[in-house]
DNA sequence: CTGAAAGCGCTTACAG
DNA sequence: CTGAAAGCGCTTACAG
């Protein structure tokens, strides 16, 4: 019950910082302008670094401020403006899901995010939102942010409508993961990666090439690196072969049951394209566990550069974003849309993170 | 350059929601109360759930509230009582690191923060802080935040005093990872995890269990977790041996490094309790490459209970701490500080995570 | 180049 | 139980 204007009274005027007295007020703008002995509107002028202001002037202020420990109070700077400096970033998870099975390349994303907006001067406001009754999206309405960026799993429909429907509302939505063609999004070159991913496996000398991905996903990436994967082995005459993921299991079960169909359908194979990391460690041990040897018997490529590929064994080869140009898109397409320029879409590139897993002459 | 005093000017009054006028001016509590026939205040004291307000008033502003899509402006609001509800929340980075290889366990705690915050009403604001010419913690001054969470790698000394100092300048701050014992911190209770992995060890039937660890290292868990090892062999009677990892190189190259100087060693030894996850995967396939089995020659336990874990060969026994509850902890803590009360130092339960690595007598 | 004044949109004593 | 008024601490036209 700390409830009380106390923000009202000063607790000893605040150029003498010798005495113990305790700090109970805030410094504002009007006790550096004493203090420099300039108007309060002069203090703001200077400290914005309005070039009206004089050097001599601005140095004085400056000095003062320094003094008086003094910082622009955000909400007063804000509630005037009407700007906020601040990008909401929204992860979506699935419901009642756990960190630590979360996806790392969401996590990825998502510090690359962070650390763009800061480079160019913008707070990040980051929660996590699964549960489908515990929505939140109203930060311009609240005023908290300027815009908002969401990434993270597709697997829960209900929270991207809800975004869908924020972003109808008028807000600034700019996505990554979002299953809706319909939201500004933001995506990594998926074709041009799994083609990259392909011809590598080629030109390691595999030839009996099976891609490990769906066509029917929510997760649009999945289709797009089949489809690169095919065009590529169309392209040196090779058939395409597609194992479909089951849908309903957690990523490395999907790699795993995949792998399993592989090898129990009996026809040859000699490589693997996993259309994403998480999948193809999860093919890893049922190859192993058939005595099947990665590099030398089957090649394996996958897709997402994600930390526990470089911990596996072998080393996973895999296509990897590139992530500061992800984060660096998805802020700079949302501040451009918060100055109102049109939104255009944007692919991220992607490059071969050669490792051992596709190494078949090697060792 | 659309700096004006724009937001003075209404678009049409808030009442006539059928007409396509574009929306130009933001709705507020004035509007609401017009519309509800009560005034400002009112309004105010209805939607912040003032129990003075008679019920079938607060039902008549809910639903003008409703009507005009009104929102509290939090800048505002904050302005007013000088309580933001968000909690700042820095992960501190190595300098220039890459968020790719950024510790997953920060990550996972990093997301337990956000869900804690979010449960208990508070925005977070978060940010990765490594280069050390751009630190930032001025959240209260700049009346951002109402308290800080610093979590992170103790490998950023630099950082470390920059917080440190922000804490001695009265802010509150709550840390996970500091070097500096005189910061308010959560931990894990390492020791007891310790004691836990080397009493399953013991149990699973291995004997000449040595400790991959640290005495001196600036990340005082690694001291902690050796302790209980050590503490645990003892009262078992069997000798504790500590194999000390390098500084200088990354967890799992130094886990590489720590097996190595093992084997070269040419002491027996059975089984490693190793006082980090990212060691324990280094260390794993040295040994493979040694021929040496494990779980069936040698067994391994790791620390933190990292995803890459549960996608190695084999699968990584490790202990885990309760992240649901080290981020309430921090939260918690960090909300009782702000409320004025005494911190409390509290130590985190953790759990063992049984997988094949120690698992000497099955398959 | 600088100052006086208005006003951003709230919450909360203070009256009634 | 409700209203009128003050004031949180800024930024920015408007004058000079």
């Amino acid at each position: 019950m700390a409830e009380d204007t106390t923000q009202n009274h000063k607790p000893h005027s605040p150029g003498d910082s010798g005495d113990a007295a305790p700090r109970r007020y805030r410094v504002t703008s009007f006790d550096v302008a004493a203090e420099a002995g300039v108007s309060q509107s002069t203090v703001s002028r200077a400290l914005a670094g309005d070039p009206v202001v004089s050097e001599a002037t601005r140095a004085r202020v400056a000095a003062a401020a320094a003094k008086l420990n003094y910082h622009v109070d955000e909400n007063a700077a804000r509630l005037r403006t009407g700007r906020t400096g601040t990008l909401a970033v929204v992860v979506i998870v699935r419901p009642e899901q756990d960190m630590k099975t979360f996806n790392p390349f969401h996590f990825s994303l998502l510090g690359s995010v962070c650390a763009a907006a800061s480079a160019r001067g913008h707070d990040t406001l980051v929660s996590f939102q699964g549960a489908v009754d515990e929505l939140r999206g109203l930060y311009q309405e609240q005023r908290k942010a300027d815009g908002m960026i969401v990434i993270g799993t597709s697997e829960n429909p209900t929270a991207w409508d809800y975004f869908r429907g924020v972003a109808q509302s008028g807000a600034h939505v700019i996505c990554w993961g979002s299953p809706h063609e319909d939201l500004d999004w933001i995506r990594s070159d998926n074709r041009g990666g799994a083609r990259l991913a392909t011809g590598h496996l080629i030109e390691s000398g595999y030839r009996n090439i099976v891609c490990i991905a769906s066509e029917t996903s929510a997760q649009r990436q999945f289709k797009e690196r089949w489809q690169g994967y095919a065009e590529r082995m169309a392209e040196e005459g090779l058939p395409p072969r597609l194992i479909t993921f089951e849908e309903g299991y957690s990523r490395d079960e999907q790699g795993r049951r995949a792998a399993l169909a592989l090898i129990e359908s009996g026809e040859p194979f000699d490589a693997i394209f996993c259309c994403c990391d998480e999948m193809a460690l999860g093919a890893l041990p049922v190859l192993r566990d058939h005595g099947i040897s990665v590099p030398d018997q089957v090649g394996m490529v996958g897709f997402d550069g994600i930390r526990a590929g470089a911990l596996a064994a072998p080393t996973l080869t895999t296509i990897e974003p590139d992530f500061h140009a992800a984060g660096a898109a998805l802020v700079d397409r949302l501040l451009a849309v918060i100055a109102g320029k049109p939104f255009e879409k944007e692919r991220v590139p992607v490059r071969l993170l050669m490792r051992k897993s596709s190494k078949k002459v090697l060792k």
